[in-house]
DNA sequence: CCCAGGTGGTTCAAATTCGAACCACGACTT
DNA sequence: AAGTCGTGGTTCGAATTTGAACCACCTGGG
């Protein structure tokens, strides 16, 4: 273990601003949907991602982006159905299989929160950049992406 | 509300990986933190601003960076009390104070758990970038964060 | 001095989160 | 066809989070 990296007062200083940016973000994301729509940000999540589907998919593809634990999202689905937005069926092909879907209600409480989302998206992230800075930004975030899904579970190495 | 604004596929597509990339990375610093000094990352933190600061800070300082709610750093505070890493004093020139300080147990946990924790912060963020990708990441950020800042609460403008 | 108003922290109930345990079913072996 | 293993989802209990209500204390004005 002997002499262990240290990080520069600049990276640690950008890891803190990315910790106190993403807190933030969520916050005013988190406010807005709540206030327009009553409905949380992973609420939306799951709205939005089953809209962009079609207006279904499996459990399992909903969870893909993995904001959420298995048993996180089990726990939002069961609310958002008490609410009406979106409905269970089971999955023809797979007897396992659950398949969410967004209702009439669903569709269009979505469309009205989707409306707000993205101009505060907008403000807050895209506007607050240069295309230059944007464009940059969007590489890194890919780059990152990549990066984290490739390792999943880096261990330590043997014993 | 005539003609909302819309993302577009790329700014879409961005948002989606800053989750992404912004819920991962949490997921992995979790786990180090727990695995290498059962510490969760707000107790983490909570210890490391204590250091930053000399080892001691009014609740209202370590609040700062908004990583947590009022109520939630008490919680935190708490927990890290029940186990001897910080400890807690009335500040002498305010008695509603209260000020939070590390413990010599303090010290010594955060020591062995910052090692781990710059390795994989230095591992995940500033490795897989080239060093204009990461300055300017660093740039970005620090814009964010000034812009959220300022606008603590938008607000429609006026009616 | 006494009161109104604001700030600093804690406490409370309710909602959410997570991982572990669990059940049901499909896929592959023999 | 029975047996075993892996996968898809849900359920359970414990820990954490949050905003609102609350108490104690400081500050400024009568």
């Amino acid at each position: 273990m002997a002499d262990p990296r240290w990080l520069t007062d600049r990276q640690l200083k950008t890891w803190q601003a990315f910790l106190a940016v993403s807190s933030q973000l969520n916050r005013r994301i988190e406010q807005q949907l709540r206030d327009d729509a009553g409905l949380s940000h992973p609420q939306y999540e799951v709205l939005a991602r089953l809209a962009a589907a079609g207006g279904a998919l499996r459990m399992t593809e909903l969870a893909g982006a993995a904001l959420t634990s298995k048993s996180g999202l089990s726990y939002q689905v069961g609310q958002l159905e008490k609410t009406g937005l979106v409905g269970r069926r089971s999955c023809t092909s797979d007897d396992r299989g659950v398949i969410a879907f967004l209702t009439e209600l669903g569709w269009s409480q979505l469309r009205e929160a989707a409306a707000g989302h993205a101009a505060l998206v907008g403000e807050l992230l895209i506007d607050a950049l240069t295309p230059e800075q944007f464009g940059a930004f969007s590489a890194v975030l890919d780059t990152l992406e990549s990066r984290l899904r490739g390792a999943e579970r880096p261990q330590r190495t043997a014993v």
